[in-house]
DNA sequence: ACCCCATATTCTGTATACAATTCCGCATCC
DNA sequence: GGATGCGGAATTGTATACAGAATATGGGGT
């Protein structure tokens, strides 16, 4: 039941995942450990495992620094979400039961009209990445669904941003996919997949090639 | 700096790699920590990293322990490894310079041999190792090459049991990718990919599944 | 014999202390 | 002016202590 560090955890990597620190900051573990009500044993313990997630990065005697997501990094993440989604759709089509396939239409269904009537971005991203998700379970596959997840961690809030300019059509996206995965149709489906995180991956790198070269014109 | 963490990473990685550890075994911290020279918040540290990657287990409370390999994670490892992999070598064929290629071909010249002449398993395996993550590494995306590798740690052992009745034919089927990618040929090089993969997969599932308790033996 | 509960023991979770290292400002030198 | 070297402060790396949870132990009741 013990929990500091899970809290600890927790916290951190919604800081990290929230991009609420600067890009390749260093992180101060004194500060942090004392803002989040713990000591620096568990806030360690955290940070090592947000690490290995690819949240953090870690320099030995130097401590750990927040990774900044740069143009490069978004289109190889999104490279991978579209190896790793266009595999689980094809184990899904494959493996799915109509029961699962139910469950799932009610859930576009059920989601449908929260893409339209002014529900907050963050929320319609959670509901953008559930239905990815539900797919992935469907692979059966659980640590692919777990890769997915870790994936999408580090590009969240860039799919925020993203995500504001693409409510609209999004939700006919995911109806589209489904219809393949409805009518188990494994080819439309890895390709319908593949057409929508391609479109997402130029989206993103955009947006974030556009705040790097703000960040970076030069002064005179 | 001399980073006691990271020499027991390393340590504990290797050990869990090759299974020193019992399946599910919960794993003594001040008894490993003692056996490694070093304290128990390094280890701790560690042992969080490896968790995160998927080798380690841990239950709040109840401390860490080995992760079982079972047949049907090998089934999903080898699924991801397909997955990343057959994604990594049509990023290769479109990105690979024609020097890239040509170092390629002069490694299976120049380890050609080897698959043929008694080298150990150990060795060999980390020549396929090798092989496959150079094909990664020409697809210029660095975190699909960390997540092939990361799943090849959690497989090493069962890839060494699988490659001892596989050695002979391992090197043509290496060959027959290598000339896809030469060809510039996408579609065969990542049918021939797949197939490969699927191949060993479906030999590493069989040898899990047929020796599942004999599996675990310590080797020499 | 078996189960249950109280108790003892072991082990984990976290705080803290201190050593080792890096960082930073400032003076010095070329 | 820029590079270099040198304290001193700040920060990380690791050991250790201790509280509390989990587990093992043992005895008494059924």
């Amino acid at each position: 039941m013990s929990t500091s560090v899970d809290l600890v955890y927790e916290q951190v990597r919604q800081m990290a995942a929230n991009f609420e620190f600067k890009p390749a900051e260093r992180i101060n573990e004194s500060e942090l450990s004392k803002q989040l009500g713990a000591s620096r044993t568990p806030l360690r313990e955290a940070m090592n495992r947000l690490t290995a997630e690819g949240l953090l990065m870690f320099e030995p005697g130097r401590g750990f620094f927040c990774q900044p997501l740069t143009p490069e990094l978004v289109v190889h993440l999104y490279e991978i979400r579209e190896a790793l989604e266009t595999a689980a759709i094809r184990a899904a089509v494959e493996r799915a039961s109509d029961d699962d396939i139910a469950i799932l239409r009610q859930f576009l269904t059920d989601t449908a009209d929260r893409y339209a009537d002014g529900t907050p971005t963050k929320e319609i991203v959670r509901l953008d990445e559930e239905f990815h998700l539900m797919i992935a379970g469907l692979s059966g596959n659980p640590e692919l669904v777990n890769m997915i997840k870790l994936t999408y961690e580090r590009i969240r809030y860039v799919r925020w941003i993203a995500m504001r300019e693409r409510i609209d059509i999004t939700h006919a996206a995911h109806l589209h996919i489904f219809e393949a995965l409805e009518n188990r149709d494994s080819q439309a489906a890895e390709e319908r997949m593949r057409t929508h995180i391609k479109t997402h991956n130029a989206e993103a790198t955009e947006i974030v090639g556009k705040a790097y070269s703000n960040l970076y014109v030069p002064q005179h």
